[in-house]
RNA sequence: GGUCGCGUAGCUCAGGGGAUAGAGCAACUGCCUUCUAAGCAGUCGGUCGCACGUUCGAUUCGUGCCGCGAUCACCA
């Protein structure tokens, strides 16, 4: 084992140390400040003077001097301290360095952390299955993945799980659809991928659905409401007459949306799926053959493009096994007053005095809402994973309801509540504004991943890095390098933050890409096979290093620190820009000191063995986070 | 209107009570007879939305304002 102790520690052990014996005065290690230095000085840390200097009653460079001192005293390896105004720039010797990546980097526990006991169960992907996946199911999906590899990482007990939307009028409608078509299409008669064909129904029924609407509008301006009930008609008449007499813009927008929706709702079409749903909920056999069958073609679908983001799930949850959960839990928060009940048999919860509304959680016949299943969810999961921690991918776009449900288990007293977490993200964006699939802006999941896959192919081509590659191999290089792109853009990004995909700027593969990293990594495997073929003699007995080759263990040894903070911030973010960090550093290295020519043997070795280091990190961090680096490209 | 989030270089984003605020892209310059130029080196680019407050020190924390977005469904 290794007696490293990291220069953080030194420090601020000793300085607790040195105003004790210097000033008599008693701190915390946690009222030591370091800080990066700047980048004039060339040393691994700054220690900030000026929280001691109303104890210490000395000018703060005096007294940093004095520390200064004291510290050099006590921690052989500093080479140097310098006292700038209140700020006391240490720097460690080369010495130091060299039993850092001897000791520590090299070795391949570097930076794995002790086994955690927590157990943390991530729910993400979770899609309908009346379309097919689309790039916010991408964003989700590979964050998802990414977090999974991260807590695993950090020594973590994680499980994944998916929780399938596969029942309700979604679904009835890409089903009423198909049946109406009278095609009997399957997805080996179309040719299409099963989550595709659905999806395409799904778009037929929009298409029927509207072109009635319309004709439902007509007739209504016209005043004809056969087959209208009255109190659509009553209503509609209300909207009309506020439409006609309003003059703000906005308020005849909203106005004239609501009509819309109101001739949606009426048409021919919503009926025979909702009615298609009532079936559903009894039991129709018919309907629940079919139901069974084009859902199959979607989790076949599915199942295809999650192999192909390499993401797998310990746990598939349907919402079709789980809707009915959580009513025995109203009736138990109903019995101990923490529900209530209306008029009209519906029940709420008062959370007012939490900043939020009155929020339902039953319906008056009964049934289930949004948030009732959800209830029942997170107590079977809890059953079955009997998890810690329990995170839901969840765009930001339902922060609101994650508010209302963990207060809800809250109050329940729930033993799980606690331990629910939102991992919030924020929406993807296109250039043209936001997704919308009735009008075709769309990014399938599929084609986006096509996309990016040629994309590299072509640049590859075009640079003759194919040369010597069997087809499979350079396949699998387009995939590494195209999926690495992809996912790379994805997480660069703070999670919570809303991205503004731009399909040129993703498939660029110069800059901050994971083809600048991709490249980095597999230069040094370049390096290395190389190594293994040449003659070295020596061992590494370096003792003088180059600055660069300094600042490249200096950021190999935060990574630990890196991991730690990403872990507990849930941002794979920080690892990408890490990762990234390395191979720019490697690069400016590798263009500045030769390896196999250089002034020494020592340094050739020495090289050698620094270039191993950053590619073990370079993938270790990568592969946590679902992405891969190539042997070469 | 209430709640939440965001506002940093032309664009996309990091950062964060501490010294001269960083990357990438874009634009412009150099560097392949030497380990992969998917690279390296450089130039240009900033009132950190505005105002006030907290303090040795604020771009960072607080309050207010302005702008953008999300959400406030007996949808999921």
């Amino acid at each position: 084992m290794s007696n490293f102790q990291g220069f953080e520690q030194l420090i601020t052990e000793n300085t607790v140390l040195a105003l004790k014996e210097l000033f008599d005065i008693d701190i915390t290690p946690s009222q030591v400040t370091l800080n990066e230095p700047p980048k004039d000085f060339d040393g691994e840390c700054t220690l900030v003077i000026f929280p001691f200097v109303r104890f210490t009653k000395k000018s703060p460079e005096e007294t940093g001097q004095l520390i200064g001192h004291f510290l050099k005293e006590k921690i052989p390896f500093i080479r140097e301290t310098t006292a700038v105004k209140g700020f006391l720039n240490i720097a460690f010797s080369d010495e130091y360095w060299m039993q850092f990546l001897t000791q520590e980097a090299l070795s391949p526990d570097f930076g794995k952390p002790q086994p955690k006991a927590e157990k943390i169960l991530i729910e993400y992907s979770s899609p309908n299955t009346n379309k097919p996946l689309h790039l916010g199911h991408v964003r989700n999906i590979v964050l998802g993945n990414a977090l999974e590899g991260l807590l695993k990482e950090a020594g973590y007990n994680v499980s994944t799980c998916c929780l399938v939307n596969d029942r309700g009028i979604h679904i009835c409608k890409s089903m009423l659809a198909w049946q109406l078509s009278g095609l009997n299409e399957t997805p080996e008669s179309s040719g299409l991928k099963g989550d595709k064909l659905v999806g395409k129904y799904y778009v037929e029924f929009d298409k029927i659905y509207n072109t009635q609407a319309k004709q439902c509008l007509e007739n209504w301006q016209k005043g004809d409401f056969t087959g209208q009930n009255a109190a659509t008609k009553d209503k509609y008449l209300l909207l009309a007459a506020k439409l006609n007499t309003t003059k703000d813009e906005e308020e005849s927008k909203k106005l004239e949306s609501a009509i819309k929706d109101l001739a949606k709702e009426n048409t021919p079409i919503m009926a025979q799926a909702r009615e298609m749903l009532l079936k559903w909920e009894a039991g129709d056999e018919a309907t629940l053959s079919l139901w069974k069958t084009m859902n199959q073609w979607v989790y076949d679908g599915f199942a295809v493009t999650y192999k192909e983001m390499g993401v797998h799930f310990d746990k598939f949850y349907y919402e079709s096994d789980t809707y009915l959960l959580g009513k025995d839990t109203i009736q138990k928060g109903l019995k101990e007053e923490i529900f209530y009940k209306k008029e009209d048999n519906s029940v709420w919860i008062d959370l007012t005095a939490e900043g939020l509304d009155e929020k339902l959680v039953l319906r008056g016949d009964g049934t289930s809402v949004y948030i009732t299943q959800d209830i029942g969810t997170a107590n079977l999961k809890y059953s079955e994973f009997k998890m810690d921690k329990s995170i839901y991918v969840v765009g930001n776009e339902q922060d609101y309801h994650f508010k209302v449900l963990k207060l809800i288990l809250q109050k329940l007293k729930e033993p799980h509540a606690e331990g629910l977490l939102h991992f919030s993200y924020g929406m993807v964006d296109l250039p043209s504004g936001k997704m919308k699939s009735r009008e075709g802006t769309v990014v399938d999941a599929d084609d986006l991943m096509q996309e990016m896959i040629l994309a590299a192919k072509s640049q590859t081509e075009e640079l003759g890095k194919v040369e010597g590659l069997s087809e499979e191999d350079a396949w699998n290089l387009y995939k590494i390098v195209g999926l690495g792109a992809l996912k790379f853009f994805l997480l660069r990004v703070d999670p919570r933050k809303r991205i503004l995909f731009n399909p040129e700027e993703s498939i660029d593969l110069h800059g901050y890409t994971a083809t600048f990293v991709q490249y980095a990594y597999a230069r040094i495997q370049s390096i290395l096979k190389r190594a293994e073929t040449v003659e070295i003699s020596g061992s590494l007995s370096k003792t003088t290093l180059e600055s660069l080759e300094k600042e490249v263990l200096q950021l190999l040894y935060k990574y630990s620190q890196n991991l730690e903070i990403a872990a507990t911030e849930l941002n794979p973010a920080r690892i990408i820009d890490y990762a990234y960090e390395i191979a720019k550093l490697y690069n400016k290295l590798y263009a500045h000191h030769s390896i196999f020519a250089a002034d020494t043997a020592a340094d050739t070795q020495f090289r050698i063995q620094l270039s191993k280091a950053c590619g073990q990190l370079i993938k270790r961090c990568f592969n946590m986070l679902g992405l891969e680096a190539p042997d070469r490209m």
